[in-house]
DNA sequence: CCTATTAATTGATATTTATCATTGACAGAC
DNA sequence: GTCTGTCAATGATAAATATCAATTAATAGG
């Protein structure tokens, strides 16, 4: 990994988290001469869960996987990281370990921030603290909710979801490059690779998504919904 | 419900939550001019999922249960709130809305503090403010860690769980009143309530608990936190 | 271009879990 | 006390999902 600032300052980022927007020039700039840049290459490891929480993250450019190491060698994948989002776990604020690991799926460009600064921040502005209150409560809602689909739904309903959210959140676009594996897909949906493969296909033969290995486009997005809702 | 508050202040209160220590003795007391006290009998609903998040919510006698109602009528048990905390769905900084149901399992004496006083609070005081990011971070942590034992782990280790959740954080007891039905109990570890049943009766043959239809009683421990881990 | 390796696919089968139907136990209403 | 409804328990069965084994595609190095 390189050690190369590419980006000159937080205040001329076009990637900036929007909730720096209630800093002032000043806390800005001590953003600024707290981070560090790194660019990371496709399958390596970002932030490592359980390691100390000493930087909150945001990627600059390309894709990670959020994932929890769980049982019998078993992850689950949290989401998809994306640019101008903060990505730290609730541990930051428990026991100051990561929740989760971090690992680029693209080449990434990743800037980190040293989080006893950023934490500081929170202390003393207001307004920022309840942003990232607001942040971190976006996130929690999506937990739970996930938490209730994956109960509740069967497999087309929480393979639908997935790929919806590709769709919606990842790429704005009902065609996409599928950039999880099939094994992935399930670590992410709750199936074995093999499900994941046959449901697919299913949703494949019923006109609803095309698919190749290695591409998704969504044909009959209302359906695909309905399926998605409905369970 | 009844509307005497018989807690005269927070100053005094013996279950006020731990977070208040952060505020000033004027700010506490702005707290207690904001709040009010309601009685509810069991099975009578606190707050409903969906509603305005008008008050953030603390219970000073009895338990609820708090549950997300789902698809087709089914619901999903997070938690059972209790005495001294905080009971805020991550939607009031979201959408302002309640993002669970809470609903009296016993008689419970319930105190209603305004959400929106809360809230400044946490502006212009940082340390409350961080203490805040604690406690809803700790509950998003558990939920990140229920999702995936939820989807890793089988019923056994499932419900091997649950029953140590009422052991160790709700009763403090590994003998205990079960306070849910096995219905209940099922929304709790999404399982079929007639597989409870089951599982319950094979826990007790092997010898690792002692249940009837009302009481829970912990025999070995230790085997009962190796199904859980297990899964 | 060929080969080694990994990922995707497919079919057969086993496991897990849910549903259905029925019976028994218990608690509150009258 | 008896009725009545709800919850618990049990057995039989069905549905959902995972695993295993084998084959085929895709891909990265040499």
């Amino acid at each position: 990994m390189s050690v190369v600032n590419l980006i000159s300052s937080c205040e001329s980022c076009t990637r900036r988290w929007k909730n720096f927007q209630h800093l002032t020039k000043e806390q800005l700039n001590i953003v600024n001469e707290n981070r560090y840049e790194a660019t990371f290459k496709a399958g390596e490891i970002i932030l490592k869960q359980g390691s100390p929480t000493s930087n909150a993250l945001f990627i600059s450019s390309g894709m990670a996987k959020t994932y929890i190491e769980g049982l019998h060698g078993k992850n689950f994948i949290i989401s998809i990281a994306l640019p101008g989002r903060l990505i730290l776990g609730p541990g930051a604020y428990v026991d100051s370990r990561h929740t989760y690991t971090v690992a680029a799926i693209t080449s990434v460009q990743a800037c980190f921030i040293n989080f006893e600064i950023f934490k500081q921040l929170v202390r003393v502005n207001g307004a920022f603290a309840e942003s990232l209150l607001e942040d971190i409560s976006a996130k929690s809602q999506g937990t739970l909710n996930r938490m209730v689909n994956l109960s509740q739904k069967k497999m087309p309903g929480r393979l639908a979801e997935a790929l919806l959210y590709f769709a919606d959140v990842v790429f704005k676009n009902d065609e996409y490059e599928m950039i999880l594996s099939r094994q992935e897909l399930g670590e992410m949906t709750n199936m074995a690779k093999e499900c994941v493969v046959r449901i697919l296909k299913e949703l494949e033969d019923s006109g609803v998504v095309y698919s190749d290995s290695s591409r998704i486009k969504i044909i009959d997005r209302e359906k695909l919904i309905q399926i998605s809702v409905k369970g």
